[in-house]
DNA sequence: TTGTACGCGTTATCAC
DNA sequence: GTGATAACGCGTACAA
């Protein structure tokens, strides 16, 4: 490999004049600029980073630690919204997932420790609360999509019920006044505060507990969840008859439009849907393409770097302090 | 941060004792091993993973760098192959996204170099060719889900051709006699070489031209691909009346549902449905569940890490050697 | 504007 | 078994 003292040598130089052009310090003659770089060209040099990383006090390097990246689009979204921000701030990303099998957490925060990472994202492929040992206080912390279980790391998460209230007020706004909620797993935050919102947007209009219906299209079978909607839609469709229906997730939509269409509806004419997620390609590939409420899973990633990197130069106000990040309605052809 | 010295001025030996027990080289008195622990353990020591790589000539860093992450599930899977076999390998894989904004593969590969990462791997979302500039020669390459232009890398991609006919041989072993194939855009690689394989299996059970019927589902207008599916499904549905149908992809599969059912049919009974990717959980959530061959992208990440490695002992056979993984049939209920 | 001496935290060599 | 000492490639401080 080629050295800083090679190019001062090819350059006529010293090698702290090489060291200065590289790091674009001022106070070097032009003309000496341009030796150095045509000699750096000549021989193929690279700074040696991993070099320069011992000397220096700043690694800009932070740890991004997702426990599972494969299953949800979520944790790629943070992920990627993550790096976008940090590369805007000159930060560079160190990837590490958590392996399902058995997952360790302090492993991976080991990891990053050894690499000197300034800060950690930790990111969760869904809404919920985790349990993080002592380690991770080593270094300034973010969890994103999940709250920690004793209340002492800076989170950001959706605003599930802003969204939850949302997405109801346009739906009654839009004159629906018999609405179904089939909702995910009520033991999830995520179902639980945005019922919390349903409910308070129900409210606001006057509705009363006859007008709505809410049921719940994930069962949980041996800790495993299992997607119920077909037979629920079902279920609700004919016995509760809505005018419109919120359903918990995209994917969970898709089987809804087919129980609609074997009823004979046609969804967005004779019956109003909406969702949550804008899963990928979900939502445009229905017909009519599907309302939903975006989770702002790349905004989050965004958000989480820069308030990493706020920490540190400030300590946060309070020891819990939860980011709830609005989630935006995709408005297309569905109600 | 508590160094390796201060570690053995606490434990009362040597720092190169202590690295001697850090790096669990032999010949350390288990009594000084003891001492260490303890002292390493009390100053909450971790090494600097920097100032090791400096003085070693093997950093254990692989980069990878991915054309876009987020749009497709594909990228994911390869690249959680990749960081599993690596770690298995005693590795650390270094993640790099283009911009999809301005997408800048030597800027990234710039990185890795700095990094001195020890090879590089490519991975693209999708099965295509990619022009990659000489600077791609400094390290071993493997490339994923490609091929290079001028075919001067080892690259693993899918068997289409092998998922094209094995898939439509097993339609063909089951009685269905008149397939339609609704293809993707006919210029992408998986498409063309997926229609050779459905072509050949057709052939060898002897059918006639008049026995299938190839459609596509992708129309590309101002350099977006959109999606026709199910205008294209409910013509041929119609007008070619097959006892099966071969989808692109499992998406657009759920558009083929939805026509099918409008007809009045029933997948699985009236008419046989087949498709390609096992996208997530898109094929279990479709009733009857989607039968559909399942592109190995997890497989080919990790077998991308082992051709790597084995790469840097031996140099490869020929310039150009790819490596088709085969598919797998994932056998449901939709024919 | 440029160069020298030194140190970063670690691994490698070799003598004890 | 152990520990000086050098070396890795580079940044910092300061002198020239």
């Amino acid at each position: 490999m080629v050295t800083i003292k090679q190019v001062a040598e090819v350059a006529g130089v010293s090698f702290k004049t090489v060291s200065r052009v590289v790091n674009k310090e001022p106070g070097v003659k032009p003309q000496n600029i341009e030796k150095v770089e045509q000699a750096i060209k000549q021989l193929g040099y690279r700074p040696n980073r991993a070099a320069s990383l011992v000397r220096k006090k700043q690694t800009g390097i932070i740890g991004f630690i997702s426990d599972e990246i494969s299953t949800t689009p979520a944790s790629v979204a943070i992920l990627k919204g993550a790096q976008d921000m940090a590369w805007e701030q000159g930060k560079t990303l160190m990837v590490f997932n958590l392996d399902p099998k058995k997952p360790n957490k302090d492993k991976l925060y080991e990891e990053c420790l050894q690499h000197r990472a300034e800060g950690i994202i930790y990111g969760a492929m869904y809404h919920q609360a985790v349990t993080f040992s002592n380690i991770f206080k080593s270094l300034p912390t973010v969890l994103v999509n999940c709250i920690s279980t004793s209340n002492d790391f800076l989170s950001i998460v959706p605003d599930d019920e802003q969204a939850g209230y949302y997405v109801t007020k346009q739906l009654l706004s839009k004159g629906y006044r018999r609405i179904a909620f089939l909702n995910l797993n009520p033991d999830i935050i995520a179902a639980q505060q945005r019922q919390k919102g349903f409910l308070k947007a129900l409210d606001e209009f006057g509705l009363a507990k006859s007008d709505y219906h809410i049921a719940t299209i994930e069962k949980v079978v041996n800790n495993k969840t299992i997607n119920i909607t077909r037979d629920v839609a079902a279920d609700v469709l004919t016995s509760f008859k809505p005018d419109a229906v919120l359903c918990g997730k995209d994917l969970a939509a898709i089987n809804l439009y087919f129980e609609i269409e074997r009823l004979g509806l046609t969804v967005g004419k004779d019956i109003g849907v909406a969702s949550f997620d804008n899963w990928h390609d979900i939502p445009e590939i229905l017909d009519p393409q599907l309302s939903t409420m975006a989770l702002p899973y790349y905004e989050m990633g965004r958000l989480a770097i820069s308030k990493l990197l706020s920490l540190k130069t400030s300590p946060p106000e309070s020891d819990q302090s939860v980011y709830k990040m609005a989630c935006l309605l995709c408005d297309r052809q569905s109600f």
